[in-house]
Order: structure tokens, then sequence, then C-alpha cells
DNA sequence: AAAATAGTGTCTGTTAGACATTATGGC
DNA sequence: GCCATAATGTCTAACAGACACTATTTT
């Protein structure tokens, strides 16, 4: 197919899908049917669907949906990429979501066209995946100091030590036990389920869930890249 | 002319040019000469031109140059606006920027086409730009918290006292004359140009330079919306 | 010298980080 | 009772906010 230029841009959406998976911030590649770049390796996008979507999360739930097998994510709109070169076809506009899961909220076994690829040390992506990838780390770890973002890669309901590894991983820096619970008590966002942990564990920790999706901070959780 | 739906949607872009006039945080409206909503008041936007466009920050300059006679100014992506209703026309995509710019550099006088309007209490506005410049001045007052953002309202020299004043129109709130300054000197984002403020005044104040474009700040400066 | 605005100093309560200590359940 | 992990308490240094004070220029 050659190169052609568009009187209107062509519009797509692409789906960074972050998970952590075995303490490691992971996100979700697909291997791609069509050409350009046909067999490599490549964030899940597709065409906007006039007839089919109602707005753009629709749009990027239903390629998950197909791609990856998923439903109910935390998804925000990342940000839009667009220019000539980014697609060898022509000018085009691709409007970025980022998406958080909890591991298992994806099917236990990947087939062999999708795969979680820690998200420090990927290989080269095509198109501008690379940098949509870096820009979504760079939100989520801006975010996830200033709200309870880090919570939805867990599943409903986990202890505080699970939540506090989870910001960990997201900041990329420990944080102290006490601060961390003085402040998330302060916070307010969870409530206690009265259960304990399964996990087999020394002292089984009490599980917490949200008193709502997504809450934002004034303070920060740590994170603070001084 | 009639309802029509696109296989593929429109693309435009709309820009929302903040500015400080007279201590009030005012929008950028132009009349709009086409339809739909000839003759309404409306953000500057428009279509993409890839054989003109290396990228959409060239788009939105190419426009606000058309329509407000501008140069130089600051541009950030703020978020895409997507669906089959915000548009008559059918289902339309549009990537929003924001802009901010130093009231003086506008033409001293606009044409009838163009206006500023304060951004509270704005009438209603066709598409989904009210709530384009509602998202931009929340978008404006959170990173202006936590950047030198507002700096960019302000000429390339600027006293202390116009930089506190200017942080407090974006934050919405007073601010403590001394911790002010302790943390602008902290941050050190400022260097003296040597000068002195030539405005009568009692105390002419030092003036003062960025010593880079925009500074994002781990600390706040005030307005944490407790 | 009085007025007005610019700029500095001091005090105090709050908060984050470091680290020590206590509690609880499995074996 | 011992071990491992969960949970809480205490101390200290840094910092923001409030407010008083000093400095500099115009009239």
């Amino acid at each position: 197919m050659a190169t052609k230029t568009f009187r209107q841009p062509v519009v797509t959406v692409d789906a960074v899908l972050l998970t952590i998976e075995e303490d490691i911030l992971k996100v979700l590649l697909h291997r791609r049917q069509q050409d350009p770049f046909a067999g490599r390796w490549a964030l899940p996008g597709g065409f906007v669907h006039p007839d089919e979507d109602r707005d753009l999360p629709q749009t990027v739930s239903r390629i998950l949906r197909d791609k990856a097998g998923l439903a109910g994510v935390y998804l925000e709109q990342l940000r839009t990429y667009a220019g000539p070169d980014r697609d060898p076809r022509g000018w085009s506009v691709s409007i970025a979501y980022l998406a958080l899961v909890p591991r298992d909220a994806l099917p236990e076994e990947l087939d062999e066209r999708t795969s979680l690829h820690p998200v420090s040390g990927l290989p080269d992506l095509p198109f501008d995946h690379g940098r949509q990838i870096a820009d979504a780390a760079a939100r989520l770890r801006g975010k996830g100091a200033y709200s309870s973002l880090p919570a939805a890669f867990l599943p409903e309901s986990f202890t505080l030590p699970m939540l506090q590894r989870t910001y960990e991983i997201v900041l990329g820096e420990a944080l102290d036990q006490s601060s961390f619970r003085r402040k998330i008590a302060d916070l307010g966002f969870l409530e206690e389920t009265g259960e304990k942990s399964k996990a087999a564990s020394a002292r089984p920790a009490r599980l917490y869930r949200l008193t709502e999706p997504v809450r934002i901070f004034n303070r920060s959780l740590g994170g603070n890249q001084a």
C-alpha cells in the first residue's frame, strides 16, 4: 500500500492498558494482524465506527473487548497524537486512552497474539506507541501520588500492605508504613469490609474497599520527585 | 445543510485562549461566520489542513493568527472531545488546545468579530464549548498551583507583586505575601533583570524574568482546595 | 514627614519521615 | 512459645500560614 495523503486525517484510538503482574508494571501489547507493521507488537487500537460507537470510551472498550477479552476497566483519556509522519499512510490522528486493570481482570492465559510486557525495557514499537506508553506511565506516576488511582490495579477488596506495595510500584520508591497509613486514614477513602485476608500469612491483614471510584487528593502520598 | 453521518469523523481543533484583563480571567470568543451556528459567539476553531499543517499546534497557531492576529503564545493540548451529538453535522472529533497569553500580546483593539469574555458568567455556547472552557479553567487552576504557568499571563519582565496577583487570580484566593515570596525564592525559577518597575508607584518594585519556559513544582503555591 | 507600596523577620501549629514498639495469628 | 507479618506510637525537622515589622520611593 502506497503512501497517501488524506483530505481529512484518519482517526483512530489507541489503548495503553497497564496492569501489575508479579510486582511489575506491564503494558498489554497485541500483534498486528494487518499492514502497516503487520506482525509487529503494538498497542491495541482501531478505527472509530461512527455507526456503532456513542463516544470514544466506547470505541476503546469495543477494541479491548475484541482484542483482549476484557470488561469493566478504569479508562481515562490520555492525549491525542497527530501529524503527517506517525502513520505511513499519511496525516493521522490518534486519541490515546489510559486503561488500568487488576491482573485478574484479564484472561489467565493470554492468546499468542497478546502479551503483557514490562513497561521498562520495551522493544521498539511502531507509530508513536513508545512515546504513548511513556506518557501513560508518566501520567500514572504523577497522578498516582495525588489520588487513589493505583487502587485500580487491585481487586475490589484488598489489604493495606497490598495497597502500599501498589503505590510503591507506581511511584517507584519505598514508602514509610506509618506515614502511609496515617495519610490513608486521614483521607478516608477506604472502609473496612470486616473480613481478613485469606492469603497464608503470619498475621492476616484486614480487608478494605474503596468508598468511591477515584479520589483526587491535595496532599501527596510520596513520590515528590524532588 | 442537512444532518449527515460520516464514515469517518470530521476532525477540527478548538482554541481556548485565556488571558487576564483588568484582573479578570477572560476567554477569547469569535463570532461564527458560517453554519452551523453562524452569528453565534464560539471558540475559535477550524479544520486541520493536512497539506499545510505539520502538526496540531501549527493548526491552532494558524487559526489564532487568522482569527485573532496573534503570535507566540503558550500552547498546551487540553483534551479531545468527540461524539455523534456535539456537532449537528454528525460524528465529530475536536482536539482542544489551551492557550495563555498576556493581554498585550493581543491587538489593543479587537475587531467586532472578536471579544474577550469573563470566564465566569458566559452565555450559552454552541457545541461543547462551554464545557471546554470549564475544563480549561480547571486545568489552569490545578496546574497553576504547581507550576510557573500563571507567568504566561505576564510580559517578559514583571514584578513580584504582579506575579502574586496573577497567581491569586488563577487560584481564586488571596495568598500570603511572605510565604509566596519564600516559595518563589526557594523554587528559583526567576532571575532579577536589575531594573525596577516604571509604573507610577510609591515604591517601584524590582523586575524579574523567568529562567525557563514553564516549571512544574512538587510543592504548591496555594490553592489546595481542601 | 506622611503615605503608600515593597520587602523581611518571627512565631506557631501542622505534617511528613524515621524508627521503635506493640499486637495478632500460624505453626 | 516462637516467628512473621500487621498495626500503632513517639520523636524530630521541615514548612506553611499568620502577622508584625522594616525599607524605599513619591508627593
